[in-house]
DNA sequence: TAGATTGTTAATCGATTAACAATC
DNA sequence: TAGATTGTTAATCGATTAACAATC
């Protein structure tokens, strides 16, 4: 972990939130103690590949021992950065944007909704378990007022990079893009892609009976 | 296009949706052909991938023009499998079970949610989008009388392997899984996961200022 | 101590990129 | 025809896997 950061590719990042769970899974079953071998086992990958991918950020196991499950999933929060609180707000107050608001399991986790907004007025005003949906026309007001580390979007893809535009504007520095459209950010803004229809769709695709996975 | 079918990575796999995606704007905006060398400056891909992905699937283009955008659309979806109509069940009417259902967007591309299933006595004969809403204890019956091409799985982690367990037996070849667990299977069913919460995880840790992305 | 398992270096494998003949 | 651009082969790059000395 030298000063000038740590280097992580991709390919190694879309697995640290697996490891998490599993770590999570077997401290909750009391387990205390776990090889790489065994979690490689469990998780469908290779021991090696394991320890490769935590050495990226240090060494957290033991000779002969292998790893404490507590120590190493606490070492995982950390990787992660769940061990921060993060201010949510969320664009378009529709299907998506009200069951991400519903779902309390996040809060857990660190990450509160502290607001919601949309364009339409029979929204603007309700709330969702306490969390108000405000006019959009307020966003930039409110970031202004109320310190906020992801904006979610959730709108019409045709309107996601004006969105887009405006959080950054804004000094939004992470956004989680549900709209099915790749946006446009400058370099220091991170946007993390939910393309849940993107999912559907290579669903459909491995169900093709000609189609062999490699 | 060989008859013992096609073989195709992950890679590959993934970034079909988004030339799917790509292709649909370019028809909408009247756009007629595209170069690979134009399509690799508005996706952000090299040129060269473009073209090794697309002879996967056989020459679409023509030397000395390009691809013509509606062509290679038309092939995408055949590719992709849209051109097939789906029946979808979805297990748990919370959230994300009802958003999906609200969700319309879906059935343009051919996938049809036609039932919801979940054990709360207040949600069982309800309706969304004349969807209804059934008992779980009517899974198995349903799936028996309703030939279902893809199964939806939105129930807390804890419940996800064991309807698994019994989608699988009821023929399932294809689950969509919003819980945040790795679910098991037979090799004949695919599994295609829309884990969010991993998504939101991955993007608190690419927020980290101390992290540099390869 | 002996056995187990890490951290890490080296070897392998697969995916991406470059190059170019074929051809529209 | 000349220019453009594909399809495809070869070169490169990066990620995964294997191997093993270090050590608990």
């Amino acid at each position: 972990m030298s000063k000038e950061g740590i280097y992580v590719s991709e390919a190694v990042i879309r697995r640290l939130p697996k490891y998490y769970r599993y770590l999570d899974d077997l401290e909750k079953v009391g387990i205390e103690r776990v090889s790489s071998k065994e979690l490689s086992r469990r998780m469908g990958l290779t021991a090696s590949q394991i320890r490769q991918d935590f050495n990226c950020f240090g060494g957290f196991g033991q000779q002969g021992y292998g790893y404490n499950v507590s120590e190493l999933k606490k070492e995982l929060i950390k990787i992660l950065g769940l061990d921060k609180r993060y201010n949510l707000i969320v664009i378009g107050a529709g299907n998506m944007g009200q069951a991400l608001a519903n779902y309390v399991a996040f809060e857990k986790e660190g990450f509160y909704i502290r607001a919601l907004f949309d364009i339409n007025p029979k929204l603007i005003g309700m709330t969702i378990r306490d969390i108000k949906i405000y006019d959009l026309d307020y966003l930039e007001e409110y970031i202004k007022m109320n310190p906020t580390d992801i904006a979610v979007i959730t709108t019409p893809r045709q309107e996601a990079q004006a969105i887009a535009d405006r959080l950054v504007t804004s000094g939004i520095k992470g956004i989680w893009n549900f709209a099915a459209v790749d946006i446009e950010v400058p370099q220091d803004v991170v946007v993390e892609n939910a393309h849940i229809s993107d999912s559907l769709f290579t669903l459909s695709f491995k169900t093709r009976e000609d189609i062999k996975l490699i």
